[in-house]
DNA sequence: CTAATCAGTACTGTATTAGTTCTATTTGTG
DNA sequence: CACAAATAGAACTAATACAGTACTGATTAG
C-alpha cells in the first residue's frame, strides 16, 4: 500500500551518495555509474531537486551537484517532496478541493488532513544522514505482528 | 506525494458510514446512494473488506455489511492494507527483494524498511473511531511552514 | 574554442487505476 | 416453494500515471 514513485526512491539513494561524500559535488554520470542506474533518469532527478533548494548545481565542465544544506537538516519529506509534489494523498486534501465533485456528501474531509499530516510528521522525522548510514541507529521497536493480519489478503506488494 | 489510490480512500469513507450506526448493518446499494459514490465500486471495496474480516457481511434479503469489530480497534492502517496489500512502498521493501536486480550496488536498502515503518506506525496510530468524529480532538500542532518550502514545486498535487 | 556538464521540455511504451459487467450463491418473505 | 434482494467473485475496458528516453539550449573550465 501506499506507492512511492521510483523517483523518489532513487532521489533518497543519490542523496545519501551525496551525503556520504560530504558535500563534494559529483556529477550526474558519476552517480549514475556508481549506483547502476539509467544516466538521463539521474539527470531528471538531480535536476528537480536541485530546482527544489535541496541541492546546489554547479554547471560546465568539472561540474556537479552537492547538498545544499548539511545532511541532518533534510528530511525524507523534503526529498519525496521535492520530486512528488507537495503532500497530498487525495485530491480532496489540498488546500483547494472546489473542484470536489462530492464536497457536500463528503462529510468526511477532516480525515485526510489528519492522516496527511501523521504521515508527514513521520517523514519528516527521518534525516538523510539517519539514512546514509548503513546500521540504523533507532530501535522504535516495530512489532510486524501486526500487520501480518493483513499481510495475507493481496500478495501484491505494489 | 504518496499516493493512495481511490479506492482506499472510498474505502475510509464507507467504514465511517459505518462506523457511525454502530454496528448495525447496511447495504451496498444504501451506502453508495448516501455518499453519492459508484454503486458497483462500493460493492467491490466492501467485499475486500469483509474478505479482510474487517467487515461481517450478511447475505441474502435484508442482508448488508457492519462493522466486524469496535471502531475503535480498526485503524487507518487496517482499511489502506486491506485494499491495497501489505505496506510496501518500493518493490525493495517487501521481504523478499531477490528479484532486486540493483541488490549489489543498492546499500541503501535499510532506509526503506526505516520509512515503511514510520509511515506504518503513523496509519496505525489513527482509528477509524477518531475519523469518525467530524471534529479532529487531536491538536498535535503540525506546522504546515515547514512543507510551504516544497510546495510551490510541483503544482500537481496528485 | 571546445568539451563537459547542467537546464528544460516534449515524447513514448507500459503498468496501474477506476470503474463496469456478468454470473453464481445465499437468504428472507409472500 | 418461488422470487426478489443482496453478497461473492472474476473478467473486462478505458483512462491515467509512471518510467524512461531524446533533444535542444545554456554555462563554464581549460
Amino acid at each position: 500500500m501506499i506507492r512511492i514513485t521510483r523517483e523518489a526512491d532513487y532521489g533518497i539513494v543519490l542523496m545519501t551518495c551525496l551525503a556520504r561524500v560530504d558535500g563534494q559535488p559529483r556529477s550526474a554520470a558519476t552517480l549514475a555509474q556508481q549506483r547502476h542506474l539509467p544516466l538521463p533518469m539521474v539527470g531528471k532527478i538531480l535536476k528537480a531537486l536541485a530546482r527544489a533548494g535541496l541541492l546546489n548545481s554547479q554547471r560546465g565542465a568539472q561540474g556537479g551537484y552537492g547538498l545544499a544544506r548539511p545532511a541532518a537538516e533534510i528530511s525524507a519529506a523534503d526529498i519525496i517532496g521535492a520530486l512528488e509534489g507537495p503532500l497530498a494523498i487525495t485530491e480532496c486534501s489540498t488546500d483547494m478541493h472546489d473542484g470536489c465533485s462530492r464536497q457536500d456528501h463528503c462529510e468526511v474531509s477532516s480525515h485526510w488532513p489528519r492522516i496527511n499530516q501523521a504521515i508527514y510528521a513521520a517523514l519528516q522525522s527521518i534525516s538523510l544522514e539517519e539514512m546514509s548510514h548503513p546500521d540504523p541507529p533507532r530501535p522504535l521497536h516495530f512489532h510486524p505482528s501486526q500487520r501480518t493480519a493483513t499481510a495475507g489478503i493481496a500478495g501484491r506488494p505494489v
